[in-house]
DNA sequence: ACGGTCGAAATTGTATCCAACGAGGCGGGT
DNA sequence: ACCCGCCTCGTTGGATACAATTTCGACCGT
Protein backbone atom coordinates (compact mmCIF):
# COMPACT_ATOMS: atom_id res chain seq x y z
CA UNK A 1 0.00 0.00 0.00
CA UNK A 2 2.41 2.70 0.78
CA UNK A 3 4.56 1.11 -1.88
CA UNK A 4 3.39 4.12 -4.08
CA UNK A 5 6.23 4.77 -6.13
CA UNK A 6 9.54 2.81 -5.96
CA UNK A 7 8.44 0.13 -8.09
CA UNK A 8 11.45 -1.82 -9.47
CA UNK A 9 9.13 -2.59 -12.47
CA UNK A 10 8.87 1.39 -13.56
CA UNK A 11 8.19 -0.10 -17.00
CA UNK A 12 4.27 -0.77 -16.65
CA UNK A 13 2.36 2.00 -17.11
CA UNK A 14 1.25 4.82 -14.80
CA UNK A 15 -2.43 4.03 -15.74
CA UNK A 16 -2.05 0.27 -14.71
CA UNK A 17 -0.47 0.83 -11.51
CA UNK A 18 -3.14 3.59 -10.26
CA UNK A 19 -5.67 1.31 -11.83
CA UNK A 20 -4.54 -1.95 -9.67
CA UNK A 21 -3.47 0.18 -6.79
CA UNK A 22 -7.08 1.65 -6.10
CA UNK A 23 -8.65 -1.30 -7.27
CA UNK A 24 -7.05 -3.07 -4.42
CA UNK A 25 -7.75 -0.24 -1.79
CA UNK A 26 -11.72 -0.40 -3.01
CA UNK A 27 -11.49 -4.47 -2.65
CA UNK A 28 -10.07 -4.29 0.72
CA UNK A 29 -12.25 -2.22 2.00
CA UNK A 30 -9.04 0.82 2.77
CA UNK A 31 -11.52 2.75 0.33
CA UNK A 32 -15.03 3.01 1.57
CA UNK A 33 -18.22 2.50 -0.91
CA UNK A 34 -19.30 6.75 -1.10
CA UNK A 35 -16.02 8.05 -0.78
CA UNK A 36 -15.31 10.91 -2.87
CA UNK A 37 -12.13 10.15 -5.34
CA UNK A 38 -10.27 13.14 -6.11
CA UNK A 39 -8.14 13.10 -9.54
CA UNK A 40 -5.51 15.66 -8.32
CA UNK A 41 -5.17 14.00 -4.84
CA UNK A 42 -4.48 10.85 -6.39
CA UNK A 43 -2.39 12.21 -9.33
CA UNK A 44 -0.43 13.60 -6.30
CA UNK A 45 0.09 10.20 -4.07
CA UNK A 46 1.29 8.73 -7.08
CA UNK A 47 3.62 11.37 -7.95
CA UNK A 48 1.95 11.76 -11.60
CA UNK A 49 -0.61 13.53 -13.40
CA UNK A 50 -3.97 13.46 -13.41
CA UNK A 51 -3.89 11.52 -16.70
CA UNK A 52 -3.06 8.53 -16.16
CA UNK A 53 -5.18 8.77 -12.83
CA UNK A 54 -7.81 9.70 -15.24
CA UNK A 55 -7.65 6.75 -17.05
CA UNK A 56 -7.28 4.29 -14.88
CA UNK A 57 -10.45 6.00 -13.41
CA UNK A 58 -12.55 5.50 -16.31
CA UNK A 59 -11.35 1.81 -16.32
CA UNK A 60 -12.67 1.78 -12.74
CA UNK A 61 -16.04 2.85 -13.21
CA UNK A 62 -16.36 -0.08 -16.82
CA UNK A 63 -15.40 -2.69 -14.06
CA UNK A 64 -18.13 -1.25 -11.83
CA UNK A 65 -15.62 -0.35 -8.39
CA UNK A 66 -16.74 3.79 -8.62
CA UNK A 67 -19.75 5.81 -10.16
CA UNK A 68 -18.84 8.54 -12.46
CA UNK A 69 -20.92 11.28 -12.51
CA UNK A 70 -20.36 13.94 -15.16
CA UNK A 71 -18.76 17.25 -14.03
CA UNK A 72 -19.08 16.71 -10.60
CA UNK A 73 -16.86 13.33 -9.71
CA UNK A 74 -16.17 9.76 -8.77
CA UNK A 75 -16.98 8.09 -5.99
CA UNK A 76 -16.11 4.66 -4.40
CA UNK A 77 -19.73 2.58 -5.44
CA UNK A 78 -22.00 1.50 -3.07
CA UNK A 79 -23.75 -1.57 -2.67
CA UNK A 80 -27.09 -2.50 -1.13
CA UNK A 81 -27.38 -5.85 0.23
CA UNK A 82 -29.67 -6.26 -2.38
CA UNK A 83 -27.32 -5.81 -5.02
CA UNK A 84 -24.63 -8.01 -3.23
CA UNK A 85 -27.16 -10.86 -2.98
CA UNK A 86 -27.90 -10.34 -6.57
CA UNK A 87 -24.12 -10.62 -7.59
CA UNK A 88 -24.06 -13.82 -5.68
CA UNK A 89 -26.61 -15.46 -7.42
CA UNK A 90 -25.50 -14.49 -10.89
CA UNK A 91 -22.45 -15.94 -9.85
CA UNK A 92 -24.13 -18.98 -8.42
CA UNK A 93 -25.59 -19.54 -11.72
CA UNK A 94 -22.53 -18.65 -14.03
CA UNK A 95 -20.05 -20.83 -11.83
CA UNK A 96 -22.35 -23.93 -11.15
CA UNK A 97 -22.24 -23.91 -14.81
CA UNK A 98 -18.68 -23.47 -15.20
CA UNK A 99 -18.02 -26.47 -12.71
CA UNK A 100 -20.67 -28.74 -14.52
CA UNK A 101 -18.51 -28.41 -17.91
CA UNK A 102 -15.29 -28.47 -15.69
CA UNK A 103 -16.01 -31.56 -14.92
CA UNK A 104 -16.39 -32.98 -18.10
CA UNK A 105 -13.41 -31.28 -19.30
CA UNK A 106 -10.67 -30.78 -16.96
CA UNK A 107 -7.55 -32.57 -17.34
CA UNK A 108 -4.84 -33.88 -14.63
CA UNK A 109 -3.32 -29.86 -14.73
CA UNK A 110 -6.52 -28.67 -13.51
CA UNK A 111 -6.68 -31.13 -10.50
CA UNK A 112 -2.99 -30.37 -9.57
CA UNK A 113 -3.24 -26.69 -9.47
CA UNK A 114 -6.92 -27.41 -7.60
CA UNK A 115 -5.09 -29.27 -5.06
CA UNK A 116 -1.83 -26.87 -4.57
CA UNK A 117 -4.25 -24.49 -4.11
CA UNK A 118 -6.88 -25.68 -1.66
CA UNK A 119 -3.61 -27.16 0.32
CA UNK A 120 -2.29 -23.53 0.51
CA UNK A 121 -6.13 -22.60 2.11
CA UNK A 122 -6.01 -25.88 4.30
CA UNK A 123 -2.71 -24.71 5.41
CA UNK A 124 -3.28 -20.91 6.02
CA UNK A 125 -6.51 -21.74 7.50
CA UNK A 126 -5.21 -22.03 11.11
CA UNK A 127 -3.34 -18.68 11.05
CA UNK A 128 -5.75 -16.76 9.46
CA UNK A 129 -8.09 -16.75 12.77
CA UNK A 130 -5.23 -14.50 14.53
CA UNK A 131 -6.78 -11.85 12.31
CA UNK A 132 -3.70 -10.82 10.27
CA UNK A 133 -4.31 -8.67 7.74
CA UNK A 134 -2.13 -10.03 5.39
CA UNK A 135 -3.36 -13.91 5.85
CA UNK A 136 -6.81 -12.22 5.27
CA UNK A 137 -5.58 -10.99 2.00
CA UNK A 138 -3.85 -14.35 1.01
CA UNK A 139 -6.46 -16.57 1.63
CA UNK A 140 -9.00 -14.60 -0.17
CA UNK A 141 -6.67 -14.98 -3.23
CA UNK A 142 -6.26 -18.50 -2.82
CA UNK A 143 -9.78 -18.91 -2.75
CA UNK A 144 -10.00 -16.12 -5.67
CA UNK A 145 -7.69 -18.15 -7.70
CA UNK A 146 -9.25 -21.68 -6.76
CA UNK A 147 -12.73 -19.94 -8.63
CA UNK A 148 -10.67 -19.02 -11.14
CA UNK A 149 -8.80 -22.23 -11.71
CA UNK A 150 -12.32 -23.85 -11.91
CA UNK A 151 -13.66 -21.44 -14.10
CA UNK A 152 -10.52 -21.58 -16.55
CA UNK A 153 -11.24 -25.55 -16.58
CA UNK A 154 -14.92 -25.10 -18.09
CA UNK A 155 -12.83 -24.25 -21.01
CA UNK A 156 -15.53 -21.00 -21.75
CA UNK A 157 -13.48 -18.05 -22.05
CA UNK A 158 -16.41 -15.90 -22.10
CA UNK A 159 -17.96 -17.83 -19.40
CA UNK A 160 -14.87 -17.46 -17.64
CA UNK A 161 -14.65 -13.73 -17.74
CA UNK A 162 -18.19 -13.07 -17.17
CA UNK A 163 -18.22 -14.65 -13.59
CA UNK A 164 -14.30 -13.67 -12.74
CA UNK A 165 -15.96 -9.85 -13.22
CA UNK A 166 -18.58 -10.51 -10.68
CA UNK A 167 -15.79 -11.92 -8.79
CA UNK A 168 -14.11 -8.93 -8.51
CA UNK A 169 -16.92 -6.61 -7.17
CA UNK A 170 -18.04 -8.81 -4.80
CA UNK A 171 -15.47 -7.45 -2.70
CA UNK A 172 -14.29 -10.86 -1.16
CA UNK A 173 -11.95 -9.76 1.24
CA UNK A 174 -14.41 -7.21 3.26
CA UNK A 175 -17.10 -10.39 3.37
CA UNK A 176 -14.49 -13.13 4.18
CA UNK A 177 -13.50 -10.98 6.66
CA UNK A 178 -16.71 -11.29 8.95
CA UNK A 179 -17.05 -15.10 8.05
CA UNK A 180 -17.30 -17.26 11.14
CA UNK A 181 -14.56 -19.80 11.99
CA UNK A 182 -17.44 -22.31 11.03
CA UNK A 183 -18.80 -21.00 7.94
CA UNK A 184 -14.80 -20.95 6.39
CA UNK A 185 -14.11 -24.78 7.33
CA UNK A 186 -17.82 -25.67 5.73
CA UNK A 187 -15.99 -23.46 2.78
CA UNK A 188 -12.64 -25.62 2.90
CA UNK A 189 -15.05 -28.86 2.79
CA UNK A 190 -16.93 -27.29 -0.08
CA UNK A 191 -13.85 -27.00 -2.01
CA UNK A 192 -12.94 -30.26 -1.07
CA UNK A 193 -16.30 -31.92 -2.32
CA UNK A 194 -15.71 -29.64 -5.87
CA UNK A 195 -12.21 -31.24 -6.31
CA UNK A 196 -14.04 -34.46 -5.60
CA UNK A 197 -16.87 -34.41 -8.15
CA UNK A 198 -14.12 -33.32 -11.00
CA UNK A 199 -11.98 -35.88 -10.14
CA UNK A 200 -15.24 -38.53 -10.44
CA UNK A 201 -15.72 -36.36 -13.96
CA UNK A 202 -19.62 -36.09 -12.21
CA UNK A 203 -20.61 -32.66 -13.75
CA UNK A 204 -24.11 -33.02 -11.98
CA UNK A 205 -22.49 -33.02 -8.52
CA UNK A 206 -20.09 -30.22 -9.74
CA UNK A 207 -22.69 -28.21 -10.65
CA UNK A 208 -24.75 -28.74 -7.40
CA UNK A 209 -22.05 -28.32 -4.76
CA UNK A 210 -20.87 -25.12 -6.50
CA UNK A 211 -24.22 -23.41 -6.42
CA UNK A 212 -24.49 -24.63 -3.03
CA UNK A 213 -21.49 -22.78 -1.99
CA UNK A 214 -22.20 -19.57 -3.51
CA UNK A 215 -25.15 -19.47 -2.36
CA UNK A 216 -24.61 -20.52 0.94
CA UNK A 217 -21.51 -17.84 1.32
CA UNK A 218 -24.39 -15.03 0.00
CA UNK A 219 -26.93 -16.49 3.00
CA UNK A 220 -23.85 -15.75 5.56
CA UNK A 221 -23.66 -12.49 4.43
CA UNK A 222 -27.05 -11.86 4.40
CA UNK A 223 -27.41 -13.48 8.13
CA UNK A 224 -24.16 -10.76 8.95
CA UNK A 225 -25.96 -7.79 8.14
CA UNK B 1 -34.44 8.00 -27.43
CA UNK B 2 -33.66 6.75 -30.44
CA UNK B 3 -33.47 9.70 -31.62
CA UNK B 4 -30.24 9.53 -33.89
CA UNK B 5 -27.00 11.93 -33.13
CA UNK B 6 -26.87 15.99 -33.48
CA UNK B 7 -30.12 16.57 -31.18
CA UNK B 8 -30.41 19.35 -29.29
CA UNK B 9 -28.05 18.32 -26.38
CA UNK B 10 -24.74 18.86 -27.77
CA UNK B 11 -24.06 19.26 -24.02
CA UNK B 12 -23.20 15.48 -24.34
CA UNK B 13 -19.30 15.18 -23.21
CA UNK B 14 -16.90 14.50 -26.37
CA UNK B 15 -16.10 11.35 -24.74
CA UNK B 16 -19.04 9.86 -24.56
CA UNK B 17 -20.24 10.70 -28.21
CA UNK B 18 -16.91 9.20 -29.34
CA UNK B 19 -17.32 6.37 -27.66
CA UNK B 20 -20.98 6.02 -28.80
CA UNK B 21 -20.13 6.30 -32.48
CA UNK B 22 -17.28 3.97 -32.34
CA UNK B 23 -19.04 1.54 -30.93
CA UNK B 24 -22.03 1.89 -33.70
CA UNK B 25 -19.22 1.81 -36.20
CA UNK B 26 -18.11 -1.60 -34.63
CA UNK B 27 -21.78 -2.83 -33.86
CA UNK B 28 -22.59 -2.37 -37.55
CA UNK B 29 -19.60 -3.43 -38.70
CA UNK B 30 -18.24 -0.60 -40.83
CA UNK B 31 -15.21 -0.98 -38.82
CA UNK B 32 -13.74 -4.36 -40.02
CA UNK B 33 -12.26 -6.59 -36.88
CA UNK B 34 -8.88 -6.36 -37.09
CA UNK B 35 -8.70 -2.89 -38.22
CA UNK B 36 -6.17 -0.47 -36.43
CA UNK B 37 -7.95 2.27 -34.59
CA UNK B 38 -5.42 5.58 -34.69
CA UNK B 39 -6.24 7.94 -31.55
CA UNK B 40 -4.92 11.17 -33.85
CA UNK B 41 -7.00 9.80 -36.39
CA UNK B 42 -10.51 10.02 -34.62
CA UNK B 43 -9.67 12.85 -33.33
CA UNK B 44 -9.26 14.82 -36.59
CA UNK B 45 -12.76 13.19 -37.50
CA UNK B 46 -14.16 14.30 -34.89
CA UNK B 47 -13.00 17.86 -34.62
CA UNK B 48 -11.83 16.91 -31.19
CA UNK B 49 -8.71 16.46 -29.51
CA UNK B 50 -7.03 12.88 -28.71
CA UNK B 51 -7.80 13.12 -24.91
CA UNK B 52 -11.26 12.11 -25.29
CA UNK B 53 -10.84 9.84 -27.92
CA UNK B 54 -8.59 8.12 -25.60
CA UNK B 55 -11.31 8.09 -22.83
CA UNK B 56 -13.43 6.48 -24.76
CA UNK B 57 -10.86 3.76 -26.53
CA UNK B 58 -10.05 2.43 -22.73
CA UNK B 59 -13.95 2.45 -22.09
CA UNK B 60 -14.49 0.27 -25.22
CA UNK B 61 -11.11 -2.19 -24.35
CA UNK B 62 -13.04 -2.38 -21.47
CA UNK B 63 -16.05 -3.65 -22.66
CA UNK B 64 -14.19 -6.03 -25.22
CA UNK B 65 -14.75 -3.88 -28.41
CA UNK B 66 -10.80 -3.57 -29.28
CA UNK B 67 -7.54 -4.60 -27.54
CA UNK B 68 -5.96 -1.93 -26.50
CA UNK B 69 -1.55 -2.97 -27.05
CA UNK B 70 0.57 -0.87 -24.93
CA UNK B 71 2.65 1.33 -26.95
CA UNK B 72 1.53 -0.39 -29.76
CA UNK B 73 -1.97 0.14 -30.47
CA UNK B 74 -5.38 -0.65 -30.70
CA UNK B 75 -7.57 -2.61 -32.88
CA UNK B 76 -11.34 -4.03 -33.20
CA UNK B 77 -11.15 -6.91 -31.42
CA UNK B 78 -11.18 -10.33 -33.81
CA UNK B 79 -13.65 -12.82 -31.80
CA UNK B 80 -13.48 -16.39 -33.57
CA UNK B 81 -16.41 -18.70 -34.24
CA UNK B 82 -16.16 -20.41 -31.42
CA UNK B 83 -15.92 -17.13 -29.49
CA UNK B 84 -19.32 -16.07 -30.75
CA UNK B 85 -20.93 -19.66 -30.03
CA UNK B 86 -19.87 -19.07 -26.21
CA UNK B 87 -21.21 -15.56 -26.40
CA UNK B 88 -24.17 -16.95 -27.52
CA UNK B 89 -24.42 -20.19 -25.41
CA UNK B 90 -23.50 -17.29 -22.10
CA UNK B 91 -26.51 -15.44 -23.80
CA UNK B 92 -28.57 -18.28 -23.42
CA UNK B 93 -27.88 -19.27 -19.86
CA UNK B 94 -28.23 -15.67 -18.27
CA UNK B 95 -31.20 -14.69 -20.22
CA UNK B 96 -33.07 -17.71 -20.07
CA UNK B 97 -32.90 -17.22 -15.92
CA UNK B 98 -34.15 -14.09 -17.08
CA UNK B 99 -37.24 -14.53 -18.76
CA UNK B 100 -37.86 -17.06 -16.24
CA UNK B 101 -37.74 -14.89 -13.34
CA UNK B 102 -39.22 -12.49 -15.35
CA UNK B 103 -42.50 -14.46 -16.66
CA UNK B 104 -42.82 -14.25 -12.35
CA UNK B 105 -41.81 -10.32 -11.82
CA UNK B 106 -43.41 -8.97 -14.94
CA UNK B 107 -45.95 -6.30 -14.24
CA UNK B 108 -48.36 -4.90 -16.84
CA UNK B 109 -46.23 -2.00 -18.49
CA UNK B 110 -43.96 -4.49 -19.03
CA UNK B 111 -46.30 -6.38 -21.12
CA UNK B 112 -47.45 -3.41 -22.96
CA UNK B 113 -44.07 -2.49 -24.10
CA UNK B 114 -42.88 -5.76 -25.09
CA UNK B 115 -46.38 -5.80 -27.11
CA UNK B 116 -45.18 -2.81 -28.62
CA UNK B 117 -41.61 -3.40 -29.78
CA UNK B 118 -43.09 -6.65 -31.03
CA UNK B 119 -45.54 -4.73 -33.32
CA UNK B 120 -42.82 -2.65 -34.56
CA UNK B 121 -40.58 -5.53 -35.50
CA UNK B 122 -43.39 -7.31 -37.21
CA UNK B 123 -44.01 -3.76 -39.06
CA UNK B 124 -40.84 -3.62 -40.37
CA UNK B 125 -40.03 -7.19 -41.09
CA UNK B 126 -42.07 -6.59 -44.57
CA UNK B 127 -39.26 -3.85 -45.67
CA UNK B 128 -36.01 -5.47 -44.29
CA UNK B 129 -35.97 -7.59 -47.05
CA UNK B 130 -35.22 -4.55 -49.36
CA UNK B 131 -31.83 -4.68 -47.30
CA UNK B 132 -32.19 -0.62 -46.54
CA UNK B 133 -29.38 -0.94 -44.31
CA UNK B 134 -31.17 1.75 -42.17
CA UNK B 135 -34.01 -0.62 -41.56
CA UNK B 136 -31.77 -3.49 -40.63
CA UNK B 137 -30.34 -1.25 -37.97
CA UNK B 138 -34.10 -0.71 -36.64
CA UNK B 139 -34.98 -3.71 -36.26
CA UNK B 140 -31.80 -4.70 -34.74
CA UNK B 141 -32.27 -2.03 -32.19
CA UNK B 142 -35.90 -3.43 -31.84
CA UNK B 143 -34.92 -6.72 -31.28
CA UNK B 144 -32.23 -5.26 -28.94
CA UNK B 145 -34.64 -2.94 -26.87
CA UNK B 146 -37.00 -6.42 -26.92
CA UNK B 147 -34.21 -8.54 -24.89
CA UNK B 148 -33.40 -5.62 -22.85
CA UNK B 149 -36.90 -4.83 -21.93
CA UNK B 150 -37.15 -9.09 -20.64
CA UNK B 151 -33.69 -8.16 -18.71
CA UNK B 152 -35.38 -5.53 -17.07
CA UNK B 153 -38.24 -7.34 -15.87
CA UNK B 154 -36.75 -10.22 -14.32
CA UNK B 155 -35.98 -7.05 -11.79
CA UNK B 156 -32.56 -8.42 -11.08
CA UNK B 157 -30.20 -5.71 -12.22
CA UNK B 158 -26.28 -7.80 -11.95
CA UNK B 159 -27.92 -10.03 -14.17
CA UNK B 160 -29.46 -8.02 -16.69
CA UNK B 161 -26.31 -6.04 -16.93
CA UNK B 162 -23.92 -9.24 -17.17
CA UNK B 163 -26.60 -10.17 -20.46
CA UNK B 164 -26.77 -6.61 -21.72
CA UNK B 165 -22.75 -6.86 -22.01
CA UNK B 166 -22.52 -9.84 -23.66
CA UNK B 167 -25.52 -9.03 -26.02
CA UNK B 168 -23.59 -5.71 -27.17
CA UNK B 169 -20.08 -7.41 -28.43
CA UNK B 170 -22.18 -10.06 -30.01
CA UNK B 171 -22.37 -7.99 -32.75
CA UNK B 172 -25.89 -8.42 -34.06
CA UNK B 173 -26.35 -5.90 -36.94
CA UNK B 174 -23.50 -7.93 -38.34
CA UNK B 175 -25.28 -11.33 -37.80
CA UNK B 176 -28.81 -10.39 -38.10
CA UNK B 177 -28.16 -9.37 -41.84
CA UNK B 178 -27.43 -12.45 -42.45
CA UNK B 179 -30.21 -14.55 -41.38
CA UNK B 180 -32.42 -15.67 -43.78
CA UNK B 181 -36.31 -14.54 -44.21
CA UNK B 182 -37.14 -17.79 -42.56
CA UNK B 183 -34.88 -18.19 -39.93
CA UNK B 184 -36.09 -13.75 -38.73
CA UNK B 185 -39.42 -15.60 -39.30
CA UNK B 186 -38.73 -18.02 -36.66
CA UNK B 187 -37.11 -15.85 -34.32
CA UNK B 188 -40.56 -13.22 -34.64
CA UNK B 189 -43.06 -16.27 -33.56
CA UNK B 190 -40.22 -17.01 -30.38
CA UNK B 191 -40.72 -13.28 -29.56
CA UNK B 192 -44.10 -14.60 -29.67
CA UNK B 193 -44.25 -17.43 -27.72
CA UNK B 194 -42.17 -15.57 -25.38
CA UNK B 195 -44.68 -12.96 -24.44
CA UNK B 196 -47.84 -15.45 -24.40
CA UNK B 197 -45.30 -16.97 -21.35
CA UNK B 198 -45.12 -13.91 -19.56
CA UNK B 199 -48.62 -13.27 -19.73
CA UNK B 200 -49.22 -16.68 -18.37
CA UNK B 201 -46.52 -16.24 -15.81
CA UNK B 202 -45.24 -19.73 -16.52
CA UNK B 203 -41.55 -19.36 -15.97
CA UNK B 204 -40.48 -22.80 -17.11
CA UNK B 205 -42.11 -22.07 -20.48
CA UNK B 206 -40.34 -18.91 -20.81
CA UNK B 207 -37.18 -20.29 -19.88
CA UNK B 208 -37.46 -22.77 -22.16
CA UNK B 209 -38.44 -20.65 -25.24
CA UNK B 210 -35.67 -18.10 -24.39
CA UNK B 211 -33.07 -20.51 -24.54
CA UNK B 212 -34.22 -22.19 -27.50
CA UNK B 213 -34.46 -18.64 -29.43
CA UNK B 214 -30.55 -17.90 -28.39
CA UNK B 215 -29.18 -21.45 -28.89
CA UNK B 216 -31.07 -21.48 -32.85
CA UNK B 217 -29.67 -17.70 -33.37
CA UNK B 218 -26.05 -19.21 -32.59
CA UNK B 219 -26.54 -22.46 -34.64
CA UNK B 220 -27.81 -20.26 -37.37
CA UNK B 221 -24.75 -18.67 -37.48
CA UNK B 222 -22.71 -21.64 -37.05
CA UNK B 223 -24.48 -23.13 -40.35
CA UNK B 224 -23.91 -20.15 -42.53
CA UNK B 225 -19.96 -20.10 -41.91
C1' DA C 1 21.54 -11.71 -52.12
C1' DC C 2 20.52 -12.06 -47.35
C1' DG C 3 20.49 -10.84 -42.54
C1' DG C 4 21.17 -7.78 -38.91
C1' DT C 5 21.53 -3.29 -36.96
C1' DC C 6 20.80 1.42 -36.64
C1' DG C 7 17.85 5.44 -37.17
C1' DA C 8 13.97 8.26 -38.38
C1' DA C 9 9.02 8.63 -38.48
C1' DA C 10 4.80 7.55 -36.51
C1' DT C 11 2.10 6.58 -32.49
C1' DT C 12 1.17 5.98 -27.87
C1' DG C 13 1.78 7.56 -22.85
C1' DT C 14 2.26 11.50 -19.81
C1' DA C 15 2.42 16.32 -18.30
C1' DT C 16 0.63 20.82 -18.19
C1' DC C 17 -2.56 24.37 -19.31
C1' DC C 18 -7.20 26.25 -20.22
C1' DA C 19 -12.31 26.11 -20.25
C1' DA C 20 -16.74 24.64 -18.52
C1' DC C 21 -19.64 23.06 -15.13
C1' DG C 22 -21.34 22.24 -10.33
C1' DA C 23 -21.19 23.07 -5.21
C1' DG C 24 -21.31 26.01 -1.58
C1' DG C 25 -21.17 30.50 0.64
C1' DC C 26 -22.28 35.38 0.81
C1' DG C 27 -25.26 39.19 0.38
C1' DG C 28 -29.50 41.46 -0.80
C1' DG C 29 -34.40 41.54 -0.97
C1' DT C 30 -38.95 40.48 1.01
C1' DA D 1 -35.62 35.62 9.97
C1' DC D 2 -35.94 33.31 5.61
C1' DC D 3 -35.43 32.66 0.78
C1' DC D 4 -33.48 33.69 -3.66
C1' DG D 5 -29.92 34.77 -6.73
C1' DC D 6 -25.11 35.74 -7.73
C1' DC D 7 -20.41 34.88 -7.37
C1' DT D 8 -16.30 32.64 -6.22
C1' DC D 9 -13.85 28.36 -5.77
C1' DG D 10 -12.86 23.70 -6.54
C1' DT D 11 -13.09 19.91 -9.65
C1' DT D 12 -13.75 17.72 -13.86
C1' DG D 13 -13.49 17.75 -19.21
C1' DG D 14 -10.70 18.93 -23.07
C1' DA D 15 -6.62 20.86 -25.71
C1' DT D 16 -1.99 21.21 -26.44
C1' DA D 17 2.87 20.18 -25.65
C1' DC D 18 6.37 16.88 -24.67
C1' DA D 19 8.66 12.26 -23.73
C1' DA D 20 9.06 7.38 -24.53
C1' DT D 21 8.36 3.44 -27.17
C1' DT D 22 7.51 0.83 -31.22
C1' DT D 23 7.68 0.11 -36.08
C1' DC D 24 9.57 -0.05 -40.37
C1' DG D 25 12.75 0.92 -43.83
C1' DA D 26 17.33 1.83 -45.34
C1' DC D 27 22.09 0.90 -44.97
C1' DC D 28 26.02 -1.88 -44.03
C1' DG D 29 28.55 -6.08 -43.55
C1' DT D 30 29.18 -10.80 -44.70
Amino acid sequence: MASSKQDGKAGLRMADRVYEEIRREIVGGRLAPGEKITEAVLAERFGASRTPVRSAIVRLAGDGFVDMTPNSGTVVKRRTQGEVSEIYEVRALLESTAAGLAAQRRDQRDLDELEELQRGMETASGRIWRADEADVERVSALNQAFHRRILAASRNATLAESAARLMNIGFLINTYARFSRQEFERSLFEHRQLIAALVSRDPAWAEAVMRAHILGARNSLAAEE
